[in-house]
DNA sequence: AGTAAACGTGTAATAACATTACACGGGTGC
DNA sequence: GCACCCGTGTAATGTTATTACACGTTTACT
């Protein structure tokens, strides 16, 4: 259950996890699939069994409004507690961010009512700064 | 784009909000055309469309994180900007509430960047009191 | 009445995302 | 040797969501 700073990552999450930090945003698991025929995978499920791995590991966030992975943006994300994600509909840029205060006021809801949290999900949509400027 | 207290429903819409509100709980797409099949319901688009509706109403939301839709418990969502939803992993019971303040900081981190935000996804998983409580 | 636009509907087919099941191989500890 | 854990390969299947095409009703304008 300790995160660890720096596991060792077999050769396939090694691969899924260099997918991921090359594509600069975020990937599905069929597009990573894609990427890494080349490099001889052949089925979602040996790109899948990686990602668990290295979200397990806190590499890489699951974005659940999108269906996808990204790397996450601190090499190792045992740093904050928890994180979250603004995502432009427009050009698909994602922006991790640690919002404490936000998360301290969810967690303290959650304690006050004795749920027993486990995993956050924040994910705010729109469009950044860059596309919104372009009109 | 005006949010209407009480929007028309067709009657496809209406079937599916009926479902939902009898439910007490998220359901899927999926599992929302099975309980329909009695009322003439065919295909997955018929139910995908009303909810799309749905959604657009406020008197239903998306549950990303389940890929699944629930009712809004208030009756019509106008009243709050945004919700929050904790979601017990153990009885699939979902609680909505609105985090004003947690949702006014994340919106503040937006608009100090130029983001243009459009919606805000929180999804709390873990383990209710009463089922925590169980054992 | 004619007719165009907007909207809801019905159906089939397909796409996109994710998991289950089974088999195999390499280490580690006994 | 042998059991155990872990990672891997592959096929099949399951689940979620969309595209495409056709039809009918309502509304509004001419
Ligand atoms: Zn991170
Ligand atoms: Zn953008
Ligand atoms: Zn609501
Ligand atoms: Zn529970």
């Amino acid at each position: 259950m300790t995160a660890h700073v720096h596991p060792h990552l077999t050769k396939n999450q090694a691969l899924v996890f260099g997918s991921l930090t090359e594509a600069e945003g975020p990937l599905t698991a069929y597009a990573i699939l894609d990427h890494l025929r080349d490099s001889g995978f052949r089925a979602p499920l040996q790109v899948y069994r990686a990602l668990d791995k290295l979200v397990e590991y806190g590499l890489v966030h699951r974005l659940e409004s999108l269906n996808a992975f990204v790397a996450c943006s601190h090499s190792g994300c045992a740093s904050h507690k928890s994180a979250a994600f603004a995502i432009c509909d427009t050009c698909g840029q994602v922006v991790e961010f640690s919002p404490d205060e936000a998360i301290d006021l969810l967690t303290n809801w959650t304690q006050d009512r004795g749920f027993q949290l486990s995993k956050t999900t924040i994910e705010l949509r729109g469009v950044c700064q860059k596309c919104a400027a372009a009109n």
